[in-house]
DNA sequence: TCATCCAATGTTTACGTAAACAGGAGCGAC
DNA sequence: GTCGCTCCTGTTTACGTAAACATTGGATGA
């Protein structure tokens, strides 16, 4: 027993009346308002509900010219599949999950935008899971919200590894990807080779001549911080050179400016690899304050390449982040999980590449 | 990879026999893996599926004992509301589609992030839908995505009037707000008062006794463009000044470098009023490298006040936008029309403030 | 004392879709 | 001719939830 089994759009089938009537059998006050469902399309069509559905889902066993009908049915209804339901039957929801801390960085924006192409492109949509704070706890609610939601697989966006796993608890068949964490052993880690790009750094200011590398690192929680510390640490000594004390910042350009008011007073800091071009701008701010000339005195080179550092007072030489790539490799990563493969834990890393432009010169003969 | 929702608790009943068989009436090789429905819950518990739905949305009358064993029992199962049938049955998804064009202009992402902390705290959550290419169809499309997706209301965040209603089929019940555009006629609409904004900024550098001030505007297609280059304008006229010709960029800090490289050639030009940071930005190093001072040669104003302006070269006079007030707005606004309010179209103006750095100074003596 | 009402819980049903199965028509092989 | 196959379409059913309605048992009031 459907519904009412009383048809009225027989009569609208052939005189092109407006379809509004549909399903509404009761006339209105209130204004039902449901919406169009294959039911309807499949009586308007003459034909089954099941049709309808192989139609919408273009499956190969329909004849042309019942296709053809269906279709027509549809357009001239309006018709629009019903998300909530083809997720309650298939189980699944061509949605991914996107849980990360802030926006506030141009890692994490530009990722993110690199993401939501990446997964318009395959027909999956995004939802985004902000953590308000970043603890323990927040993280572990955000996930519940997201196992809750509705969701095929969840990005991580992470900078520091609260990802404890025994407090997550994610629907079964919820896939994970991480981007920039040291999660490798247990989920799939997508990120930027992070010890590549510090190593072209450091590398290309001895190059120049310089006796050794200062560094302005990012915030300790970070693992993209720590990495790119550690490597700059590991090439300065594949090199035998002595390394400095690291200053340190939490990725602004204001801390960036702060400890740039510090190296400015070390007279034998003639090159810095900032850990981001936020930092990076605000070092070349204190340096110019503080009379230090750059590249002339000191060199400095960031890391991201964001749009804006081309426009830096000199324009900064600096490390490209390939996000854009990252967001592909965080999608094909998911909806592989999802398709069912088993992608093993392990991390795929992105190549970085420098540009350099002018904030970077030889050491001067001392 | 661990991570099963799936629990093995049926030992720990107690009584007869374990719930495991649930309704998967094949024993299982395949590992069905069928999430944990309120029938197991409610068979754990001893009481109806019915019960367990009204503890599970909270509906007041269950009797505390009779709650507490459901809960006990959601909490041993693991249970977790699926959503895409709550949806089916109650026709809401409890999200919010937010509709852009580009994660690249800070203006966009800060609001986004506003709106998606403001949605959360709501309870809702956010999903994105970018649109690839900004044209008619490309707009559309990404319409029909977001009409076929789980949600109950639509923010879309646009600079260009691309929001041709007639090529625009909604589902019936979602509700839009628009930020950023000039469809206040048709729908509501949240924005940062780009008037008040602009007047201000002119008034700063009219008072310091600049003789008239230049505009470096966003891309025609934009109406926060449009509406700061004519408030520009009207505030000239207002005093009588004669407006110079404008300069256009696209609000990359690039485009406006290369508009200061020609600023730069002007003598008579002392003060500049650029549509956003970016812009300034690049401005700032054109008129650097041509050798005319800021502030002393020339006064340079921004709008939006990104964090990093304050480390600007020298640091930014500008108009302060409150994009998380304007998120927030946002939010309460599709809500409102969601709960059933019927909010009229029209704006929502959100004010500014200027934020007073170093980059403007008094006119010279001539 | 019994009709009435309320509070707590159970039962039935529909939401829209798609998998699984069923039937019938056409067609080639024997 | 008929068996068996393939191709197209229809019928039945289940997905998990929650509204609507039904039922129970006690308390209240006349």
């Amino acid at each position: 027993m459907i519904r009412e089994g009383q048809a009225p759009p027989a009569a609208a089938v052939g005189s092109g009346a407006p379809p509004a009537g549909t399903a509404t059998g009761e006339a209105g006050q209130a204004r039902p308002r449901r919406g169009v469902s294959m039911a309807d399309v499949a009586r308007l069509a003459g034909v089954s509900s099941q049709t309808v559905s192989r139609v919408s889902n273009g499956h190969p066993s329909v004849v042309a010219g019942t296709r053809e009908r269906v279709l027509r049915a549809m357009k001239q209804l309006g018709y629009r599949p019903n998300s909530a339901a083809r997720a309650l039957r298939s189980g699944r929801f061509r949605t991914i999950g996107v849980i990360l801390f802030t926006l506030s960085t141009t890692g994490n924006v530009r990722t993110l935008e690199a993401i939501a192409v990446s997964a318009a492109e395959k027909g999956y949509a995004i939802t985004l899971q902000p953590v308000a704070v970043p603890t323990q706890t927040g993280v572990h609610g955000a996930f519940t919200r997201l196992g809750e939601l509705a969701v095929d697989g969840i990005i991580v966006i992470m900078e520091v590894n609260l990802l404890d796993a025994a407090t997550i608890t994610l629907p079964p068949h919820v896939q994970v990807v991480v981007v920039d964490s040291d999660a490798g052993d247990r989920y799939s880690v997508v990120d930027t080779d992070q010890v590549g790009g510090a190593h072209l750094a450091v590398r290309h200011l001895l190059d120049l001549g310089h006796s050794t590398v200062w560094h302005l690192a990012g915030p300790e929680g970070s693992f993209a911080a720590q990495r790119r510390e550690q490597a700059w640490r590991d090439a300065l000594a594949r090199d035998w050179r002595a390394a400095p004390p690291v200053v340190r910042g939490d990725w602004s350009a204001e801390s960036g400016y702060r400890a740039g008011l510090e190296l400015a007073g070390r007279e034998d800091c003639t090159a810095v690899f900032a850990a981001n071009d936020q930092m990076a701008l605000g070092l070349l701010r204190a340096l110019r304050e503080r009379g230090r000339r750059v590249p002339q005195d000191v060199s400095v080179v960031g890391f991201d390449d964001i749009p804006e550092a081309a426009s830096f007072a000199p324009p900064l030489t600096t490390v490209h982040q390939d996000f854009a790539e990252v967001g592909r490799r965080c999608v094909d990563g998911v909806l592989r999980e999802i398709g069912g493969a088993e992608v093993p834990p392990g991390a795929v890393l992105v190549p970085t590449r420098l540009v350099e432009r002018s904030s970077t010169a030889p050491a001067r003969r001392r």
